[in-house]
DNA sequence: GCTTATTGTTTTAAGCTTAAAATAATTTCC
DNA sequence: GGAAATTATTTTAAGCTTAAAACAATAAGC
Protein backbone atom coordinates (compact mmCIF):
# COMPACT_ATOMS: atom_id res chain seq x y z
CA UNK A 1 0.00 0.00 0.00
CA UNK A 2 2.71 2.45 1.11
CA UNK A 3 5.26 1.18 -1.83
CA UNK A 4 4.92 4.61 -3.53
CA UNK A 5 4.99 6.73 -0.51
CA UNK A 6 8.24 5.53 1.32
CA UNK A 7 10.98 7.20 -0.42
CA UNK A 8 14.10 4.92 -1.16
CA UNK A 9 17.83 6.46 -1.71
CA UNK A 10 19.60 4.95 -4.67
CA UNK A 11 21.48 2.36 -2.61
CA UNK A 12 18.62 0.75 -0.77
CA UNK A 13 16.54 0.91 -4.51
CA UNK A 14 19.43 -0.49 -6.34
CA UNK A 15 19.46 -3.68 -3.70
CA UNK A 16 15.72 -4.19 -3.04
CA UNK A 17 14.16 -3.56 -6.23
CA UNK A 18 14.69 -4.99 -9.87
CA UNK A 19 16.09 -2.27 -11.78
CA UNK A 20 14.39 -1.48 -14.54
CA UNK A 21 16.68 -1.17 -17.80
CA UNK A 22 14.32 -0.74 -20.57
CA UNK A 23 16.52 2.76 -20.99
CA UNK A 24 19.33 0.98 -21.81
CA UNK A 25 17.37 -1.16 -24.18
CA UNK A 26 15.94 1.48 -26.17
CA UNK A 27 18.87 2.97 -26.20
CA UNK A 28 20.80 -0.43 -27.29
CA UNK A 29 17.50 -1.22 -30.31
CA UNK A 30 18.25 2.10 -31.06
CA UNK A 31 21.94 2.10 -32.12
CA UNK A 32 21.10 -1.44 -33.99
CA UNK A 33 18.37 0.15 -35.70
CA UNK A 34 20.63 2.91 -37.12
CA UNK A 35 23.10 0.59 -37.84
CA UNK A 36 21.24 -1.86 -40.08
CA UNK A 37 19.50 1.28 -41.95
CA UNK A 38 22.75 2.23 -43.04
CA UNK A 39 24.61 -1.10 -43.36
CA UNK A 40 21.33 -2.10 -45.43
CA UNK A 41 21.55 0.80 -47.93
CA UNK A 42 25.29 0.68 -48.26
CA UNK A 43 25.18 -2.86 -49.19
CA UNK A 44 22.46 -1.95 -51.53
CA UNK A 45 24.51 0.91 -53.55
CA UNK A 46 27.87 -1.44 -53.99
CA UNK A 47 25.94 -3.92 -55.20
CA UNK A 48 24.01 -1.59 -57.86
CA UNK A 49 26.30 0.61 -58.60
CA UNK A 50 29.88 -1.88 -58.78
CA UNK A 51 28.07 -5.53 -58.20
CA UNK A 52 30.51 -5.65 -55.01
CA UNK A 53 29.06 -7.45 -51.95
CA UNK A 54 29.88 -5.43 -48.36
CA UNK A 55 32.61 -8.22 -46.95
CA UNK A 56 34.48 -7.86 -49.99
CA UNK A 57 34.51 -4.06 -50.40
CA UNK A 58 35.93 -4.11 -46.35
CA UNK A 59 38.32 -6.70 -47.07
CA UNK A 60 39.82 -4.29 -50.07
CA UNK A 61 39.34 -1.62 -47.26
CA UNK A 62 41.72 -3.11 -45.38
CA UNK A 63 44.40 -4.40 -47.81
CA UNK A 64 44.39 -0.27 -49.32
CA UNK A 65 45.32 0.98 -45.91
CA UNK A 66 48.40 -1.88 -45.78
CA UNK A 67 50.59 -1.43 -48.05
CA UNK A 68 52.56 -4.71 -48.66
CA UNK A 69 49.83 -7.07 -47.91
CA UNK A 70 48.22 -8.31 -44.88
CA UNK A 71 47.76 -11.90 -43.55
CA UNK A 72 44.82 -13.72 -43.01
CA UNK A 73 44.94 -13.19 -39.22
CA UNK A 74 45.78 -9.64 -39.50
CA UNK A 75 42.72 -9.17 -41.65
CA UNK A 76 40.59 -11.73 -39.23
CA UNK A 77 41.53 -9.39 -36.44
CA UNK A 78 40.85 -5.86 -37.98
CA UNK A 79 37.42 -7.02 -39.22
CA UNK A 80 36.15 -9.04 -36.81
CA UNK A 81 35.26 -11.87 -38.63
CA UNK A 82 36.26 -15.44 -37.98
CA UNK A 83 39.45 -17.28 -39.97
CA UNK A 84 37.23 -19.76 -41.75
CA UNK A 85 35.01 -16.73 -43.44
CA UNK A 86 38.30 -15.15 -44.92
CA UNK A 87 39.44 -17.90 -46.61
CA UNK A 88 36.00 -18.23 -48.43
CA UNK A 89 35.80 -14.39 -49.24
CA UNK A 90 39.89 -14.18 -50.25
CA UNK A 91 39.11 -17.13 -52.60
CA UNK A 92 36.04 -15.38 -54.60
CA UNK A 93 38.22 -12.32 -54.69
CA UNK A 94 40.95 -14.28 -56.01
CA UNK A 95 38.69 -15.84 -58.97
CA UNK A 96 37.44 -12.09 -59.51
CA UNK A 97 41.25 -10.44 -60.17
CA UNK A 98 41.13 -8.19 -56.92
CA UNK A 99 43.63 -9.92 -55.20
CA UNK A 100 46.39 -12.66 -54.83
CA UNK A 101 47.31 -15.25 -52.30
CA UNK A 102 51.14 -15.69 -52.08
CA UNK A 103 52.95 -17.49 -49.16
CA UNK A 104 54.87 -15.52 -46.78
CA UNK A 105 58.40 -15.92 -47.46
CA UNK A 106 59.05 -15.58 -43.43
CA UNK A 107 56.50 -18.13 -42.47
CA UNK A 108 55.24 -20.60 -44.81
CA UNK A 109 52.27 -21.46 -42.47
CA UNK A 110 50.67 -17.65 -43.33
CA UNK A 111 49.49 -16.73 -46.73
CA UNK A 112 49.97 -12.90 -47.81
CA UNK A 113 46.77 -11.20 -49.11
CA UNK A 114 47.53 -8.30 -51.58
CA UNK A 115 45.69 -6.88 -54.26
CA UNK A 116 45.92 -6.55 -57.84
CA UNK A 117 46.71 -3.39 -59.39
CA UNK A 118 43.46 -3.61 -61.34
CA UNK A 119 42.45 -4.33 -57.70
CA UNK A 120 43.39 -1.29 -55.85
CA UNK A 121 41.94 0.72 -59.38
CA UNK A 122 38.60 0.09 -58.90
CA UNK A 123 38.48 -0.35 -54.95
CA UNK A 124 39.83 3.55 -55.41
CA UNK A 125 36.70 4.17 -57.25
CA UNK A 126 34.51 2.62 -54.99
CA UNK A 127 35.69 4.24 -51.88
CA UNK A 128 35.39 7.13 -53.30
CA UNK A 129 31.78 7.12 -54.16
CA UNK A 130 30.93 5.15 -50.59
CA UNK A 131 32.35 8.31 -48.88
CA UNK A 132 29.99 10.05 -50.48
CA UNK A 133 26.92 8.27 -49.49
CA UNK A 134 28.33 7.79 -46.28
CA UNK A 135 27.88 11.92 -45.89
CA UNK A 136 24.83 12.04 -47.34
CA UNK A 137 23.26 9.29 -44.81
CA UNK A 138 24.86 11.05 -42.29
CA UNK A 139 23.99 14.48 -43.59
CA UNK A 140 21.58 16.21 -41.37
CA UNK A 141 24.21 16.45 -38.48
CA UNK A 142 25.98 19.21 -37.64
CA UNK A 143 29.35 19.66 -36.70
CA UNK A 144 28.90 19.82 -33.01
CA UNK A 145 26.43 16.56 -33.39
CA UNK A 146 29.39 14.94 -34.93
CA UNK A 147 31.23 15.58 -32.13
CA UNK A 148 29.52 14.71 -29.45
CA UNK A 149 28.15 11.34 -31.26
CA UNK A 150 31.96 10.68 -31.71
CA UNK A 151 32.70 10.84 -28.03
CA UNK A 152 29.70 8.88 -26.50
CA UNK A 153 30.30 6.05 -29.43
CA UNK A 154 34.08 6.46 -28.21
CA UNK A 155 32.39 5.58 -24.84
CA UNK A 156 30.14 3.24 -25.62
CA UNK A 157 32.87 1.17 -27.32
CA UNK A 158 34.90 0.82 -24.30
CA UNK A 159 32.53 0.35 -21.90
CA UNK A 160 31.17 -2.71 -23.55
CA UNK A 161 34.71 -3.80 -23.87
CA UNK A 162 35.08 -3.52 -20.20
CA UNK A 163 32.06 -5.77 -19.99
CA UNK A 164 32.87 -8.19 -22.82
CA UNK A 165 36.78 -8.73 -21.30
CA UNK A 166 35.32 -8.91 -17.69
CA UNK A 167 33.05 -11.51 -18.42
CA UNK A 168 34.59 -15.25 -18.30
CA UNK A 169 38.22 -14.31 -16.45
CA UNK B 1 51.50 28.22 -55.81
CA UNK B 2 49.36 30.95 -53.65
CA UNK B 3 46.52 28.38 -52.77
CA UNK B 4 47.12 27.98 -49.67
CA UNK B 5 47.41 31.88 -49.41
CA UNK B 6 44.30 32.53 -50.80
CA UNK B 7 41.23 32.78 -48.11
CA UNK B 8 38.16 31.34 -49.53
CA UNK B 9 34.70 31.79 -47.70
CA UNK B 10 32.80 28.50 -46.92
CA UNK B 11 30.68 28.94 -50.02
CA UNK B 12 33.11 29.10 -52.71
CA UNK B 13 35.18 26.46 -50.86
CA UNK B 14 32.36 24.00 -51.30
CA UNK B 15 32.32 24.26 -54.78
CA UNK B 16 35.56 24.35 -56.16
CA UNK B 17 37.34 22.05 -53.38
CA UNK B 18 36.71 18.23 -53.28
CA UNK B 19 35.18 17.76 -50.30
CA UNK B 20 36.42 16.10 -46.97
CA UNK B 21 33.92 14.19 -45.95
CA UNK B 22 36.40 11.50 -43.71
CA UNK B 23 34.80 12.79 -40.23
CA UNK B 24 31.63 11.23 -41.38
CA UNK B 25 33.50 8.09 -42.51
CA UNK B 26 35.17 7.60 -39.19
CA UNK B 27 31.87 8.38 -37.94
CA UNK B 28 30.22 5.63 -39.45
CA UNK B 29 33.14 3.71 -38.76
CA UNK B 30 32.92 3.51 -34.95
CA UNK B 31 28.93 3.04 -35.23
CA UNK B 32 29.39 -0.02 -36.81
CA UNK B 33 32.23 -1.19 -34.92
CA UNK B 34 29.81 -0.56 -31.35
CA UNK B 35 27.20 -2.36 -33.44
CA UNK B 36 29.05 -5.33 -33.90
CA UNK B 37 31.03 -5.45 -30.86
CA UNK B 38 28.08 -5.54 -28.69
CA UNK B 39 25.94 -7.48 -31.35
CA UNK B 40 28.51 -10.28 -30.92
CA UNK B 41 28.64 -10.46 -27.22
CA UNK B 42 25.11 -10.59 -27.20
CA UNK B 43 25.03 -13.80 -29.93
CA UNK B 44 27.33 -15.49 -28.44
CA UNK B 45 26.14 -14.92 -25.19
CA UNK B 46 22.59 -16.17 -26.18
CA UNK B 47 23.83 -19.72 -27.84
CA UNK B 48 26.04 -20.05 -24.63
CA UNK B 49 23.51 -19.11 -21.81
CA UNK B 50 20.41 -20.56 -23.80
CA UNK B 51 21.32 -22.56 -26.96
CA UNK B 52 19.50 -19.73 -29.08
CA UNK B 53 20.55 -17.71 -32.11
CA UNK B 54 19.74 -13.66 -32.26
CA UNK B 55 17.66 -13.50 -35.61
CA UNK B 56 15.22 -16.44 -33.64
CA UNK B 57 15.87 -14.49 -29.96
CA UNK B 58 14.40 -11.07 -32.52
CA UNK B 59 11.60 -13.34 -33.82
CA UNK B 60 10.38 -14.20 -30.49
CA UNK B 61 10.77 -10.56 -29.43
CA UNK B 62 8.58 -9.26 -31.92
CA UNK B 63 5.88 -12.12 -31.14
CA UNK B 64 5.98 -11.56 -27.69
CA UNK B 65 4.80 -7.50 -27.90
CA UNK B 66 2.27 -8.87 -30.16
CA UNK B 67 -0.65 -10.90 -28.41
CA UNK B 68 -2.02 -12.20 -31.36
CA UNK B 69 0.40 -13.26 -33.49
CA UNK B 70 1.44 -11.68 -36.47
CA UNK B 71 2.39 -12.21 -40.28
CA UNK B 72 5.15 -12.91 -41.73
CA UNK B 73 4.90 -9.76 -44.05
CA UNK B 74 4.49 -7.80 -40.57
CA UNK B 75 7.54 -9.48 -38.97
CA UNK B 76 9.53 -9.15 -42.04
CA UNK B 77 8.96 -5.52 -41.72
CA UNK B 78 9.24 -5.03 -38.06
CA UNK B 79 12.30 -7.06 -37.99
CA UNK B 80 13.78 -5.55 -41.31
CA UNK B 81 14.91 -8.72 -43.58
CA UNK B 82 13.39 -10.61 -46.24
CA UNK B 83 10.36 -12.78 -46.34
CA UNK B 84 12.34 -15.21 -47.63
CA UNK B 85 14.27 -15.24 -45.01
CA UNK B 86 11.81 -15.79 -41.95
CA UNK B 87 10.23 -18.57 -44.03
CA UNK B 88 13.20 -20.34 -42.78
CA UNK B 89 13.75 -18.99 -39.36
CA UNK B 90 9.62 -19.75 -39.07
CA UNK B 91 10.71 -23.48 -40.10
CA UNK B 92 13.04 -23.72 -37.51
CA UNK B 93 10.99 -22.63 -34.62
CA UNK B 94 8.36 -24.75 -35.63
CA UNK B 95 10.60 -27.64 -35.16
CA UNK B 96 11.67 -26.28 -31.78
CA UNK B 97 8.36 -25.95 -30.55
CA UNK B 98 8.53 -22.02 -30.46
CA UNK B 99 6.35 -20.87 -32.18
CA UNK B 100 3.47 -22.07 -34.23
CA UNK B 101 2.47 -20.94 -37.90
CA UNK B 102 -1.83 -20.98 -38.29
CA UNK B 103 -3.25 -19.53 -41.63
CA UNK B 104 -5.43 -16.24 -41.31
CA UNK B 105 -9.02 -16.58 -40.78
CA UNK B 106 -9.58 -13.55 -43.23
CA UNK B 107 -7.16 -13.78 -45.83
CA UNK B 108 -6.05 -17.38 -46.79
CA UNK B 109 -2.89 -16.67 -48.26
CA UNK B 110 -1.50 -15.06 -45.12
CA UNK B 111 0.36 -17.46 -42.07
CA UNK B 112 -0.12 -16.29 -38.71
CA UNK B 113 2.62 -16.78 -36.56
CA UNK B 114 2.05 -17.40 -32.47
CA UNK B 115 4.42 -18.03 -30.03
CA UNK B 116 3.30 -21.62 -27.87
CA UNK B 117 2.81 -21.52 -24.34
CA UNK B 118 6.23 -23.10 -23.77
CA UNK B 119 7.92 -20.36 -26.19
CA UNK B 120 6.54 -17.49 -24.68
CA UNK B 121 7.99 -18.90 -21.23
CA UNK B 122 11.25 -19.88 -22.26
CA UNK B 123 11.53 -16.24 -24.10
CA UNK B 124 10.65 -14.46 -20.97
CA UNK B 125 13.77 -15.98 -19.05
CA UNK B 126 15.84 -15.00 -22.14
CA UNK B 127 14.16 -11.79 -22.46
CA UNK B 128 15.46 -10.97 -18.45
CA UNK B 129 18.87 -11.92 -18.71
CA UNK B 130 19.45 -10.11 -22.07
CA UNK B 131 17.90 -6.89 -20.57
CA UNK B 132 20.73 -7.21 -17.78
CA UNK B 133 23.59 -7.89 -20.35
CA UNK B 134 22.64 -4.78 -22.26
CA UNK B 135 22.51 -2.53 -19.26
CA UNK B 136 26.26 -4.09 -18.26
CA UNK B 137 27.46 -3.11 -21.65
CA UNK B 138 26.57 0.30 -21.42
CA UNK B 139 27.21 0.39 -18.03
CA UNK B 140 30.04 2.92 -18.24
CA UNK B 141 27.22 5.53 -19.71
CA UNK B 142 25.37 8.28 -17.13
CA UNK B 143 22.18 9.44 -17.15
CA UNK B 144 23.10 12.38 -19.51
CA UNK B 145 25.17 10.61 -22.18
CA UNK B 146 22.27 8.06 -22.91
CA UNK B 147 19.68 10.75 -23.38
CA UNK B 148 22.38 12.52 -25.54
CA UNK B 149 23.11 9.24 -27.26
CA UNK B 150 19.57 8.69 -27.79
CA UNK B 151 19.03 12.04 -29.48
CA UNK B 152 21.83 11.53 -31.47
CA UNK B 153 21.03 8.64 -32.80
CA UNK B 154 17.29 9.41 -33.39
CA UNK B 155 18.71 12.53 -35.48
CA UNK B 156 20.92 9.64 -37.51
CA UNK B 157 17.95 7.56 -38.13
CA UNK B 158 16.33 10.48 -39.56
CA UNK B 159 18.84 11.63 -41.33
CA UNK B 160 19.54 8.47 -43.49
CA UNK B 161 15.93 7.62 -43.84
CA UNK B 162 16.17 11.29 -45.73
CA UNK B 163 18.72 10.26 -47.21
CA UNK B 164 17.63 6.69 -48.30
CA UNK B 165 14.09 7.71 -49.41
CA UNK B 166 15.36 10.67 -51.70
CA UNK B 167 17.60 8.26 -53.85
CA UNK B 168 15.60 7.38 -56.43
CA UNK B 169 12.58 9.08 -56.81
C1' DG C 1 -18.24 -11.59 -63.49
C1' DC C 2 -13.64 -11.10 -65.60
C1' DT C 3 -9.25 -9.22 -66.21
C1' DT C 4 -5.45 -7.03 -64.15
C1' DA C 5 -2.80 -5.55 -60.46
C1' DT C 6 -1.43 -6.18 -55.92
C1' DT C 7 -0.23 -8.63 -51.85
C1' DG C 8 1.60 -12.69 -49.06
C1' DT C 9 4.43 -16.46 -49.01
C1' DT C 10 7.74 -19.96 -50.55
C1' DT C 11 11.48 -21.64 -53.35
C1' DT C 12 15.98 -21.27 -55.33
C1' DA C 13 20.70 -20.12 -55.92
C1' DA C 14 24.40 -17.76 -54.23
C1' DG C 15 27.01 -15.85 -50.77
C1' DC C 16 28.13 -14.73 -45.82
C1' DT C 17 29.06 -16.36 -41.12
C1' DT C 18 30.34 -19.09 -37.29
C1' DA C 19 32.24 -22.83 -34.23
C1' DA C 20 34.67 -26.83 -34.13
C1' DA C 21 37.71 -30.10 -36.05
C1' DA C 22 41.58 -31.06 -38.97
C1' DT C 23 46.04 -29.98 -40.91
C1' DA C 24 50.46 -27.90 -41.17
C1' DA C 25 54.37 -25.09 -39.74
C1' DT C 26 56.77 -22.77 -36.14
C1' DT C 27 58.28 -21.90 -31.45
C1' DT C 28 59.31 -23.29 -26.79
C1' DC C 29 61.36 -25.86 -23.50
C1' DC C 30 63.75 -29.32 -21.76
C1' DG D 1 67.55 -32.26 -31.31
C1' DG D 2 62.97 -33.87 -30.11
C1' DA D 3 58.38 -33.57 -27.66
C1' DA D 4 54.81 -30.40 -26.58
C1' DA D 5 52.51 -26.19 -27.13
C1' DT D 6 51.28 -22.56 -30.03
C1' DT D 7 50.02 -20.27 -34.24
C1' DA D 8 48.05 -19.95 -39.15
C1' DT D 9 44.99 -21.63 -42.15
C1' DT D 10 41.46 -24.66 -44.24
C1' DT D 11 37.55 -27.71 -44.06
C1' DT D 12 33.03 -28.96 -42.57
C1' DA D 13 28.34 -28.60 -41.13
C1' DA D 14 24.82 -25.73 -39.91
C1' DG D 15 22.42 -21.64 -40.07
C1' DC D 16 21.49 -16.77 -41.69
C1' DT D 17 20.62 -13.61 -45.51
C1' DT D 18 19.32 -11.75 -49.83
C1' DA D 19 17.31 -11.02 -54.57
C1' DA D 20 14.70 -12.90 -57.93
C1' DA D 21 11.42 -16.03 -59.59
C1' DA D 22 7.37 -18.75 -58.86
C1' DC D 23 3.00 -19.46 -56.96
C1' DA D 24 -1.38 -18.44 -54.72
C1' DA D 25 -5.07 -15.57 -53.07
C1' DT D 26 -7.25 -11.16 -52.80
C1' DA D 27 -8.54 -6.51 -54.40
C1' DA D 28 -9.59 -3.10 -58.00
C1' DG D 29 -11.46 -1.52 -62.19
C1' DC D 30 -14.25 -2.11 -65.72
Amino acid sequence: MDDQAIPLDAETKAVEMPEDHREELRLWLRLLTCSTLIEGEVRRRLRERFDVTLPRFDLMAQLDKAHDGMTLSDLSKRMMVSNGNLTGLVDRLVASGHVVRTVSPTDRRAMVISMTEEGRTEFRTMAGEHEHWIADLFGDLNAKDRTDLMRLLAKTKLSARRAIKGDDQ
